[in-house]
DNA sequence: CTTGACTCTGGAGTAAGCTCAAGGGTTTAT
DNA sequence: ATAAACCCTTGAGCTTACTCCAGAGTCAAG
C-alpha cells in the first residue's frame, strides 16, 4: 500500500510518516519503480505500536528503543531482552497507578458537586 | 514555604515554576516583603496535580482547564462542572484501555523470548 | 494527452514546554 | 561583615515532534 492509503487508515499525515522514517522507527518495506514508499500489513501494524505508545506517554526515543528490542531480539541474551522489557513494564504499571489516582480526584470533584 | 522548599518536594526546576505561574497554573499565595514567591500547602497540592496529570499525559492546556473548573465550581451549574468532568474522566479511561493493551503488547514480547 | 490527485526531496518554520544566562537584590551562617 | 546560598526579572535559546512550503515527477480518468 502507498502511503496515503497508510495515513488514511490510521489518521495521521503523510509528513508524519515520513518524520517517522527519518527518526529510523518505520520503514517502508519496499519503494515502487518510480520512488514510492510501499508498506505491507506489519508496516501497518508497526505503526499501530507507534501510535498506540505515544498516545499513553512514550516519547518517540523510548519507541525507537522498544522497537530496537523486537528488531534484534534474535541477537541478544535473552535476559537483556526480559530486562528491558520488564522495567518497560513497570514504567507502564506506575503510569496506570498514577492515571488511576488521577481519575479518583477527578471522580471526587465530581461527586463533590452539588452534594454527589 | 518559598520556591527552593516547593521544588525540592517536588523534584522539579524553579524555572519550572516560574514558567508554571506565568502560564496562569500556579500562583505563589503571597510575596514576602523582598518579593519572594511563598507557597502554601494548598499550593504544594496544586503542583503535585499538575505534575500527576502531567505524567499520564495531559498538555498544560488541558491541566489548566481541569484546574479552571476547581477554581470556578462555586460559581458554575452544577451540570456544566459534571460534564467537563464526566468528560474528562472518559478520556482517562480511554488512556486506561489502551495502556492496558500497550502493556499486553510488551508482556507478549516477554513471553515469547526463550519460550516464556 | 491533459488535468487533477498523488508522490517525491530538501529545507525552513512552528508550538509546547521547558532551560539557561545576565545582572542584581536578600538571607543566613560563621 | 562577608561569603555562600538563595531569590528576583527579563529575555534568549533549546528539544521534541511535527508541519508547511517549493519545485518536480507519476499515474488514473475522461
Amino acid at each position: 500500500m502507498k502511503i496515503g492509503e497508510l495515513v488514511k487508515r490510521h489518521g495521521v499525515s503523510v509528513d508524519t510518516i515520513r518524520f517517522y522514517e527519518k527518526q529510523q522507527l518505520l520503514n517502508p518495506s519496499t519503494r515502487s519503480a518510480a520512488g514510492y514508499r510501499l508498506y505491507l500489513e506489519a508496516d501497518s501494524q508497526r505503526l499501530a505500536f507507534i501510535l498506540r505508545a505515544k498516545s499513553v506517554g512514550f516519547s518517540l526515543q523510548q519507541i525507537s528503543e522498544l522497537l530496537q528490542i523486537e528488531d534484534n531480539k534474535s541477537q541478544w541474551q535473552c535476559s537483556d531482552v526480559k530486562n528491558k522489557v520488564q522495567q518497560k513494564i513497570r514504567e507502564i504499571d506506575r503510569q496506570l497507578t498514577e492515571l488511576q489516582q488521577f481519575r479518583q480526584a477527578l471522580q471526587q470533584l465530581d461527586d463533590a458537586c452539588c452534594g454527589g
